[in-house]
DNA sequence: CTGATTCCGTTTGGTAGCAAACGAAACTGG
DNA sequence: CCAGTTTCGTTTGCTACCAAACGGAATCAG
């Protein structure tokens, strides 16, 4: 039998309790969301510390870049969106990837307000290297885990991400 | 039964596949520890749009106050360990929370390199009505997962927390 | 003592992230 | 046509976040 609840974790609940008073306290939801958050600092700070800062990219300028290469040249709204960042913040990761010269922007003809971004060749060779030990990074994050573990923990989130989603 | 695979993510699976040729693709890990970015943005911009901004705290500024007054006044170095924060970062919360007039810091007098942290009456006064709003926010972010499926996401992501932790 | 080392929090220099404001371009109703 | 509106991506101004360098303070070796 694993050792579920730490005695600092219990610790914690009993002081928050003390300071709540009467008020009532989700503890369960606590737990759940606060280990969220940290287990994506932790995927991410593991990441960008290991794999990715061997090709000098971000967490999020890995995402563009992944994003380019599996669904192509895309329009920097589509973009944004798939990436789940703001059109302002991608507009700076855009120019960050530019400079290092793995995406190029290009100018919409037919509508001169658009601009579409490609990954260049020096970009693609890279996703193409990086990816498959990416993935590897991955694999190693959730090695605790069996595989119906890790569904049903996708899954678990998928709700999550509806819930949050829904302002 | 449920839709477990979307065509689009079926869709993105068949585009990676084909990016990658011959190449093994994790995919299930790949779900995984996306989904697990995705959610804590998702959780983190609710309450920043949500209850923070009523307080004009960010998510951090939360995290810092929130452990003040669980744990009491604390020496910098401890408080950003507790906030998984690194100590500049730190040093820059502690800043704007201070101009908030929510902390204040204090020379240690026995070692005059140290400094600690602690609540105002107002950073008091906030956390205590901000705390249980926090509270119920969480719940609603969680609201479609029973009180077993909390439990069992907040194992996993453990387990994931203690796999990327580790170097 | 004292010179070297270690320990602390801050500063520096960089990227990332957002909302709101902006300017140019395209569209729309009259 | 053309004035008003909508739709783009960028800019602005801010906070957050990190690693590495820094400088003062404490400690340790001899």
């Amino acid at each position: 039998m694993e050792d579920r609840a730490s005695p600092r974790l219990l610790d914690a609940e009993r002081r928050i309790q003390a300071r709540l008073g009467d008020r009532p306290l989700d503890f369960d939801s606590m737990l759940a969301v606060s280990n969220i958050y940290r287990a994506a600092t932790a995927v991410r700070r593991r990441a960008e510390r290991g794999v990715l800062w061997q090709f000098g990219l971000s967490w999020g300028g890995f995402t563009t870049l992944w994003v380019l290469w599996v669904w192509g040249e895309m329009r920097t709204a589509d973009l944004a969106e798939e990436c789940d960042l703001s059109k302002a913040t991608l507009t700076g990761v855009v120019k960050t990837l530019e400079k290092r010269g793995f995406v190029e922007r290009r100018q919409v003809e037919s509508d001169r307000r658009r601009v579409t971004v490609a990954l260049t060749d020096a970009g693609l060779d890279t996703i193409e290297q990086l990816f498959p030990r990416f993935n590897l990074y991955e694999g190693e994050m959730v090695r605790e885990l069996s595989t119906a573990e890790k569904h049903e923990l996708a899954e678990l989130l998928r709700r999550v991400i509806v819930a949050a989603g829904q302002t």
